[in-house]
DNA sequence: AAAAAATGAATGTTTTTGATTGATTTTTGA
DNA sequence: TCAAAAATCAATCAAAAACATTCATTTTTT
């Protein structure tokens, strides 16, 4: 069978099933697995799938989709580390925003003993905050699916009217010269808001972002203190742009 | 099962359900228990859910509704069955509002098929529309902690920015002389700013809320069409003040 | 026919899985 | 109300499945 049509084949699979099995596609196009394996690497590449472990999933056409990729196990006990980290420089009394994302979902629990109030635009972080009893504030604007967030220029104006004693946030990327980046525009516009009215903005981010550069730019480095968990080394070249945090 | 086949599988499931046991899941998966904790887990951590003993439940679901189970059918078949009717009245192109209420969120699986957008204070109402995929943009606010709802000033003002084809409004009391009342006066502001912002609204109630009065007034009856399933006799005292319709 | 590309088998590595353990929570029954 | 019993849980570990990578072989292109 020619390479196209096994792509074509392995595309009208997907876009019935919206998950695929390899042996599914082994069957189906009696290849071996090894090239079935460059098929979807390759038509992963292209950004017509995402390959998960044990065949692929359908593309929503989606920039990103951090909820799938995100959560391996392995960077729980990394987030938890950082979480903490950053629960640790909450004080009583504070107004506190809370970015979307794993990271920053995982700073609630810590948040439980803490007369505080928190502004979010992610979903996910105000079920959670509602359930740990935190007085919450939530920022309007356009639902986004990936991410269950709030995003969009209606975010931004319905973030204006608050003011932060300390912002944390997730991010994408972390570079020396390109600053924070995050893949979708209208992301990056509720972030760069949240910075702005902040006393102080902290970004949280696990090892496998530093050196990352995403699609839209939030701001330099310079504009808020790095929470992470990396090596020295990583530790040292970062504090020449930023303050850095190493939740270690 | 591949991963990613089973955690969609799990948030079907809690769709349709709301809670759900490790049984059920490990049955209906096949894989092991462990294995299943391992996914809930993770999903809990991607903020999809939230774990309890015993199994799982949707983050939408109502914190202080303890005798969910006890529910009776007739009750809910009720529900359903007003939520139906209002869906009939949605036509493909609208913007929508739904405001927060158990019988507003029993509207959002008959909106699958269409083509509009919706805007709601509800959390519940906004994790169910993500999980339906339906273009919705939350109004922003203060947490409510027993409705689960965005209220008060800044709810409001987050509001004026949108207008709406048709409102639908969940109320406590519906009495000839005293409108339309609910409990909480922030809550009242929401309601009165979605019917002020909407061309038509309607307000979803069963039999139980007709000749109560609460707190709060939102509206006289004029103000909107009542959706309802009651006797005739009632039908048609009520139609003396405004639109009734009945779903029988 | 030679070069380039694609393939499939073999390799060692990583990820996922399910069984087992002892700890924790909930339920039961006095 | 309390303590025993039952159910559920988190943590650990070895087996299994899936993985990327390499390399010799086959197919296609030039």
């Amino acid at each position: 069978m020619l390479t196209k049509k096994r792509h074509q084949l392995i595309l009208e699979l997907l876009a019935r099933e919206e998950v695929v099995k390899m042996q599914t596609i082994v069957d189906q196009t009696g290849a071996s697995e090894s090239t079935i394996r460059r098929d979807l690497s390759q038509l992963e590449s292209a950004g017509h799938l995402r390959r998960v472990h044990g065949g692929a999933t359908a593309n929503h056409m989606q920039i990103d989709e951090p909820s799938y990729f995100e959560k391996s196990d392995r960077f729980v006990e990394e987030k938890d580390r950082i979480a903490q980290a950053a629960a640790d420089l909450i004080e009583d009394g504070m107004y506190v925003y809370l970015d979307a994302g794993t990271t920053t979902l995982a700073i609630v629990p810590y948040l439980e003993q803490k007369a505080i109030t928190v502004v979010t635009n992610s979903l996910p972080l105000a079920n959670t905050l509602l359930y740990h009893r935190i007085p919450t504030f939530v920022v309007g604007g356009q639902l986004k699916h990936s991410t269950q967030a709030l995003v969009g220029y209606n975010a931004r104006e319905g973030m204006l009217i608050y003011h932060f004693d300390v912002a944390f946030l997730g991010m994408n990327g972390v570079h020396p010269t390109q600053g924070f980046t995050t893949p979708d525009p209208e992301e990056a516009l509720v972030k760069k808001t949240a910075i702005e009215l902040a006393k102080k903005s902290y970004v949280l981010v696990d090892e496998t972002k530093l050196d990352e550069i995403s699609f839209s730019r939030v701001a330099s480095l310079r504009a808020a203190t790095i929470i992470t968990m990396t090596s020295s080394e990583q530790e040292a070249k970062y504090s020449q742009y930023t303050e850095v945090v190493n939740a270690k």
